[in-house]
RNA sequence: GGCGGCAUGGCCAAGUGGUAAGGCAGAGGAUUGCAAAUCCUUUACCCCCAGUUCGAAUCUGGGUGCCGCCUCCA
């Protein structure tokens, strides 16, 4: 069985081959860096990441270009705001970007180009649409005449005559004057007073957003590359305009797959800055919400369906990720002392039916990254290695025996395995007997302990609740183990 | 108005012709002084109507509801 991916240029799901037997290049679309990612981005950037994990797994050589886009209104509007530099905003949100999506497990791309650094490329770009009379220029703007481009709107489906009917009842500003057809759009544009600008033969200006994407893809990854990702709201114009501007250059096809991922909602309405209804990541991740959680919750749906975001879906995927990573905490643990690679990559040594379900879990995802049923075949990995897990806890000898069972430590490598593939990495439990800046101190929590025993010892129980209680109510929660053990953690 | 998508149990979500994966929540049981955790068992005929078929959640047609894009947006 191969890859099949939905296809956006044709509608279809269709068998994935590269252009070079092995080899994939990508080119995902980047962010406008005036500000904090929010769980739009989060979604749209863990979908592709799995993506590139998959097809990394599969054996490709893969090459993930990703860009930056750092010459753009928005940023221009908060440098004045902030009374700060295009650059300096630029600069505080690449960084911010870069800690957001270390935190999510989110693979950094292999390059990461900026607008600001490719300038070269972009006005070589828009050199040559004006050479081949694909674009004009107007009052220091350049502009991509789209009707001089046969197969404008094949992405999007979008029929020119019919646009320009219904484009007629719109209001016409002073740069829907200056174009030839509603759907024209800047490749250039030029300086207004006071505003950051760079030379070109057009005179001094910055690119328009569409363009840098053009220039960026064909430097570094040429004329035609296999796979371009980008979030369902880039459709149109962006991704469009970026065929019609590259196709219109080169002659040759940009992307012969484009796959778009769907938006994440809050009630039924999508995430988005202007509704002001968006959670950046940080503040998500910040209040406590691991980010295995939040990576476990975006592949439960399919990545191109929309995604609800509530309080509830994310509870769900909390108590989830808790199961699934006390298996994968088992797992390394078994792991380690059994001296296996923690990172396999094959199927050897595995059972038939541990064969059988790594196949299942490939089936799954080469059908359309369907992340859903791939879960399903990790879950049932987990069940009896979390059952194992509290087998141990409670001392049972067969249990200790089980634990150094090949089958349980091959159990626990193929979860690792295919965990890893997700991007879903075993995260730290809450540390018990961690020091605290609030609440008691650890000796104090100690005392109280050993003065429940006492009662519990006693049959005294009123009082070991109450003990209990007291502590549960300054945020420490005891758990009782076999053997007359307490644990205890913070909450 | 144009283009595209979605509608499956209390919640989330797979399944695209042969009698409904998985997660969460719930219920019953086991264990526990209690609690937590854990384990076992258990809960759906798939928005509506009509049609195709031996057989449809799955195909066709018609409804209804919801969403995205058409301006910056992952």
């Amino acid at each position: 069985m191969t890859l099949r991916l939905t296809n956006t240029l044709t509608r279809r799901t269709e068998e994935f081959r590269p252009l070079e037997p092995g080899k994939v290049s990508i080119y995902c679309c980047g962010v406008t860096v005036y500000d904090l990612c929010h769980l739009g981005h989060a979604r749209s950037y863990i979908a592709w990441d799995v993506l590139r994990r998959y097809l990394i797994w599969s054996g490709y050589a893969v090459t993930f270009v990703q860009n930056y886009t750092d010459i753009d209104d928005k940023i221009l509007r908060r440098a004045a705001e902030e009374n700060s530099s295009m650059e300096a905003v630029s600069e505080r949100n690449i960084e911010a970007f870069m800690a957001d999506m270390a935190r999510l497990n989110i693979l950094p791309a292999d390059r990461m180009p900026r607008a600001t650094q490719s300038l070269e490329a972009i006005r070589a770009l828009i050199g040559e649409l004006e050479a081949r009379g694909a674009a004009y220029s107007a009052d220091g703007d350049v502009y991509f005449a789209v009707l001089k481009h046969a197969g404008y709107g094949k992405l999007s489906g979008r029929d020119l005559a019919e646009q320009q009917q219904n484009a007629d009842g719109r209001v016409t500003d002073a740069e829907e004057a200056r174009k030839q057809h509603p759907f024209d759009f800047a490749l250039w544009k030029g300086a207004k007073p006071g505003e950051p600008s760079f030379p070109s033969p057009w005179g001094a200006g910055r690119p328009g957003w569409h363009i840098e994407c053009s220039a960026m893809v064909r430097a570094e990854l040429g004329d035609t590359i296999d796979i371009h990702l980008g979030g369902a709201d880039l459709i149109f114009p962006h991704h469009e305009n970026e065929i019609a501007q590259s196709e219109a250059a080169t002659g040759r096809e940009l992307a012969r797959y484009w796959l778009h991922n769907g938006m994440v909602n809050v009630g039924g309405q999508k995430m988005s800055k202007s509704l002001g209804n968006f959670t950046t990541i940080r503040a998500l991740l910040d209040s406590g919400v691991s980010p295995m959680t939040l990576r476990l919750f975006v592949l439960q749906a399919h990545y191109r369906k929309p995604l609800d975001f509530t309080a509830e879906a994310l509870e769900a995927a909390a108590t989830g990720w808790k199961g699934l990573n006390a298996a994968l905490g088992l797992a390394e643990a078994i792991g380690a002392a059994s001296g296996d690679d923690p990172h396999p990559r094959d199927a050897a040594g595995l059972s038939p039916e541990l064969v059988a379900a790594r196949q299942r879990f490939a089936a799954a995802m080469d059908d359309d990254l369907n992340t859903s049923a791939a879960l399903a075949v990790l879950f049932e990995l987990v069940k009896p290695l979390r059952s194992l897990a509290n087998r141990l806890e409670r001392g049972d000898a067969a249990a200790a025996e089980a634990a150094s069972s090949p089958l349980l430590a091959s159990q626990g490598r193929l979860l690792l395995e295919l965990a890893g593939v997700l991007g879903l990495q075993p995260e730290a439990a809450p540390v018990a007997g961690t020091t605290h800046s609030n609440g008691p101190c650890d000796q104090t929590i100690q005392d109280r302990i050993e003065a429940r025993q006492t009662a519990k010892a006693s049959r005294d129980f009123a009082t070991a609740d109450h003990i209990r209680a007291e502590l549960q109510a300054q945020g420490i929660e005891l758990i009782d183990k076999p053997g007359g053990l307490t644990e205890w953690r913070r909450v």
